[in-house]
DNA sequence: GTTCATGTATACGATGCCGTATAAAACCAG
DNA sequence: CTGGTTTTATACGGCATCGTATACATGAAC
């Protein structure tokens, strides 16, 4: 019925995505994805009405896989609260793939309302397994928002944070404080 | 000597990290910045060689303020551990000019190496005075190094996390986790 | 093999931007 | 007022990009 598509949409919106995670918004430019895909922009138009219908359905596929994928994930394979939340942050804050992408929004969603409301929809998802899982151990719900938010923020805010910590690994005050969030405030830790 | 400077060096860097603040490094554009200065692009190479220097001057002047004017002002100011954190925390943070500008270079930092320098030579100034203040009520270093990460990461990852929080808005959950971090670490599980 | 649909290349006009060159204007000193 | 200096406006060439128009290529259907 069709000649081969040798660029099919979704190789447009893919490296779409790749441009975004690379230089933001506004390195996503048509004739450069072409360069990239080794074509020109010839096939776009056919499949976008213009590079504002390309940002939407990168949008689109980054809303799918960052929350229905993460989560069915998350779910399907079970463990305890502390386990689930480090996983579900792996999944998401560790990807290689999905980890720039999602920076990338933040900061666009700072400018765009519309990317905004996108992000307020996938962070709000992220936000009730957050709490979900903290809640099977800290029975104070205002407690336990403020540290859904505080996890989080760390998640994200850890990226665009260039400070050093001397002699440890940020790796290892990021396990410190992972601690000092997801673990039951048992003991004084701080001898009075 | 010299006519009146209608549009001095200065007033280019300014509406330059405005329109950074607004659109991030892309969105300075010297044509742009001239137009809502009200000339055009003429004297603009009389101060910069390119547009490039004029990023630069740019991170030179939102270096100085976030450093030594910020930090000097609370040194002079006094206070508690905490009511010292928290006011570093405001005038950084809750600054209509800082902020947005601050949110934008951490995005840039991304991207460019010689920004990321600036920037961690900045968090880096910040994370001595969060040790610091937390230092004064928390004995434990591993733990005075989580906290301080947490606290830095939760004043930026705020702005970049779009949930909701139910009933509460985000200034209490906000107030809840400046509890958690900067207070010292009470016995049991709810605190109060 | 001819026909047709579809993806692709190429060419085009339009716009926005950079950096330079040069002319005009504003200002100060004498 | 005149002359010199500094700032600004204007015009230019060059480049990148958008979106469109049009011709070419390729594979499917007949």
């Amino acid at each position: 019925m069709a000649g081969l598509t040798r660029t099919p949409r979704d190789r447009w919106v893919e490296e779409g995505l790749q441009a975004l995670a690379a230089g933001g918004p506004d390195a996503v430019r048509i004739e450069a994805l072409a360069k990239r895909l080794g074509v020109t922009k010839g096939g776009f138009y056919g499949f976008f009405a213009d590079r504002d219908a390309l940002l939407e359905a990168m949008l689109e596929v980054w809303e799918r896989e960052s929350t229905d994928e993460v989560i069915d994930r998350i779910e399907r394979e079970g463990g305890d609260a502390k386990t689930k939340i480090q996983r579900a942050g792996v999944l998401t804050f560790s990807s290689d793939r999905l980890l720039p992408i999602d920076l990338a929004i933040r900061d666009w969603a700072r400018r765009d309302e519309a990317v905004a409301e996108r992000l307020r929809r996938v962070d709000n998802r992220r936000m009730v397994l957050l709490r979900e899982m903290i809640g099977t151990f800290c029975p104070d719900d205002d407690e336990v928002e403020a540290r859904s938010l505080l996890a989080f923020c760390v998640a994200i805010g850890e990226h665009f944070l260039a400070a050093d910590h001397g002699d440890r690994t940020r790796a290892q005050v990021l396990a410190r404080a992972a601690d000092l969030l997801l673990d039951r405030p048992a003991k004084t830790t701080a001898t009075e």
